[in-house]
DNA sequence: TTTCTCACA
DNA sequence: TGTGAGAA
């Protein structure tokens, strides 16, 4: 649909939101609070990246944790500035254990974290893709 | 199918 | 914070 480089496998927000649980307005309401900046197709749709699903995956995490929008900003703006620091990793490894599967996603895979999921999702793609 | 805006809670 | 409806 929105393959634009062969080299880099890009998804758009009817997968990704497949992928995360989420739904497709929760997507473009965490793009529009600049939690996630996917690109556009010259069609205007969303093309989401991986590290675009590893950002929603994060904003879930950090949603349900109990933080609100600008906490998230914030979060999101220290990971994509630089490596993360480990005294903040302290209390993203918690909530990293058990969310991610807790109530939401509808029909996904008995994943226990973000890692395993992205393993089972690019399983997924190619399936799809192919 | 996905996009947007307006409006509601 | 998240959704529903309507229009394209």
């Amino acid at each position: 649909m929105a393959d634009i480089d062969p080299r880099i496998p890009v998804y758009s927000i009817g997968v990704v939101k497949d992928m995360t649980g989420l739904t497709g307005r929760q997507i473009r309401y965490y793009e529009k609070m600049e939690l996630v900046k996917p690109a556009r197709t010259k069609g205007n749709q969303r093309i989401y990246s991986q590290k675009d699903i590893e950002r929603l995956n994060k904003v879930k995490e950090l949603l349900d944790a109990g933080l609100n929008i600008a906490g998230i900003q914030e979060q999101l703006g220290k990971i994509s500035n630089k490596n993360e620091k480990k005294e903040e990793l302290n209390s993203s490894e918690i909530i990293d254990d058990v969310k991610v599967s807790k109530k939401k996603l509808t029909s996904l895979y008995p994943v226990s974290n973000r890692a395993e999921l992205m393993e089972l999702l690019s399983e997924k793609k190619e399936n799809k893709d192919d």
